[in-house]
DNA sequence: TCAATCGTTTGACTAAAGTCAAAGAACTAT
DNA sequence: ATAGTTCTTTGACTTTAGTCAAACGATTGA
């Protein structure tokens, strides 16, 4: 992908010195990239993995920034060997400062745009970070009992109780053996090693198969990343021998009928009955497609 | 610029370590990046400006690289105090082996796209770097005698003595005094200090100044940096106290034309004669605006 | 309960990145 | 011709960045 590369070169020599150069000031750049990592307090272990770090180095460098008076080191109450690190308030009031002086010096590079232009970039900027992030989501097929599918379970089930007027009842959730092995599927998106998506596969009945759960975390939305779920629920069911798929859906989830018509489903009458179903839709698969 | 920042900062974290970390790979980073801004031979002047080195860290580089036999290192034809720096032919190899890399790691983070995505992504990352790059030009205001003055003048005078029929006689160049001062203005667009572009304005009469002159470097086409050298001197001939500006045009500058009158130009009558003349162009100039 | 593992700290490093100043050859302007 | 400037090299640093392994308390799983 040269488009790619060519972006990444210009815009790093360019912009990115903005960031990482002015941005630093007076303070190293791996402690300033710390600085703003912590954001709203997090463990040591979380920074480690997000930044890469060795444990050794990143100890050392949270030791400066304490004695610095930027951060607060605390045990985790839950688990006695982590640390918990958070910003003072002049630690934030330093994140705070740098932010107003990237703002300005961003500012300053498109005074030079009319209003048109500088829309036009905005939104280009905006659609290639949603598309890069989207490409970097990974969709993993795991089991239906592991920790990271409950999760996603649980965070649905909370999502659609607080929508659906009646609630929802946990009851209704797959059963980890319906979604294994030959019976079914089960999808888990990660994004940056976090689970932010899930999406579940069960065999109706020969040949048929139903889609269950399809559920992005509100911080991954309107990236398209439901409709990549339920390509790879389509590719498992064919996978699994299926030749039709079906779902059902709320009435109020009228986002994902959308997308679920757009997806080539078509709305079906009931094929079960069921408390939280208005509408059924389903979906003829391509062998191969 | 909220926009910019978060894109920024998402985009370096994300794909620039992809450059930076797999490019670099068994050499510094430092030696990788100068080995890529060699391109096809520069001096160790221009490299120091262009990476802000430090004059004595860029030698040592350098040193290293040659004794790799990555570089040649040659005195400059014409002034025996600069150096000339070129990749060896191993040095070219390395360069490509190293792009060919980053190519392929960029292929498989957009693997998980579909293809209308893709285009979307590449088409709003172009975008982004078109606008990111005219937003980084500046066009200033510069004696119509200095060195770049004259630079920009003669590509000009080149660039369409090759494109009219009939060639271009240099003598019909503006002199420097019609576009200083009170008689009217000069200007040059630079993008990283280098001259992209200018534009002339002179007086053809009280109240009514001529335009003329407006290139742009083959390498900056297609950014959208005409209009804007057309509309600071648009400003220029206001604050000259001129209501209206004419312009001619060759037959031949068909793109030239449908700008002016994108730009809100009009055809009118001719108001000289002239060889080169076959369109001429007129704008009432709103003041303050 | 006891061995294995986890998260962190500390010590002891190395390599890369960058700075500063002196010096010398080459050029420029007067 | 000469004083001042430019460009590069060299020496002598300092700071950042990053690695590796030992050690230790806390937790987990068998």
């Amino acid at each position: 992908m040269r488009a790619l590369r060519r972006f990444n070169r210009y815009f790093t020599r360019r912009i990115g010195v903005l960031d990482d150069h002015y941005l630093g000031q007076d303070r190293p750049l791996g402690e300033a990239r710390l600085l703003f990592e912590i954001g709203d307090g997090v463990s040591l272990r979380e920074l480690r993995s997000r930044l890469g770090l060795d444990a050794g180095y990143l100890s050392r460098m949270t030791k400066a920034l304490q004695s610095q008076g930027m951060v607060r080191v605390r045990v985790h109450p839950a688990d006695n060997r982590l640390r918990t690190i958070e910003l003072t308030p002049a630690g934030r009031a330093e994140v705070d400062e740098q932010n107003r002086r990237a703002d300005a010096l961003a500012e300053g590079l498109l005074d030079a745009l009319d209003a048109d232009r500088r829309a036009q970039l905005i939104e280009a900027m905006a659609t290639s970070q949603r598309l890069l992030r989207l490409a970097a989501i990974t969709v993993e097929l795991v089991d239906g009992a592991a920790p990271d599918a409950r999760a996603c379970l649980d965070a649905y089930a909370a999502d659609i109780d607080a929508r659906f007027p009646e609630g929802f009842d946990t009851s209704d959730l797959v059963k980890p053996e319906e979604v294994s092995g030959d019976a079914g599927a089960f999808f888990v998106a990660y994004e940056e090693g976090r689970p932010v998506g899930c999406g579940a596969l069960r065999r109706l009945e020969p040949g048929v198969g139903e889609i269950r759960h399809v559920w992005v975390h509100h911080e991954a939305r309107r990236l398209g990343l439901a409709r990549r779920i339920l390509t790879e629920l389509e590719r498992a069911a064919t996978d699994h021998g299926m030749k039709v798929v079906r779902l059902d859906t709320h009435r109020t989830l009228t986002e994902a009928q959308a997308m679920y018509r757009a997806s080539g489903y078509t709305e079906i009458p009931a094929y079960v009955d069921h408390v939280y179903a208005h509408h059924w839709f389903e979906k003829r698969l391509q062998p191969g497609g």
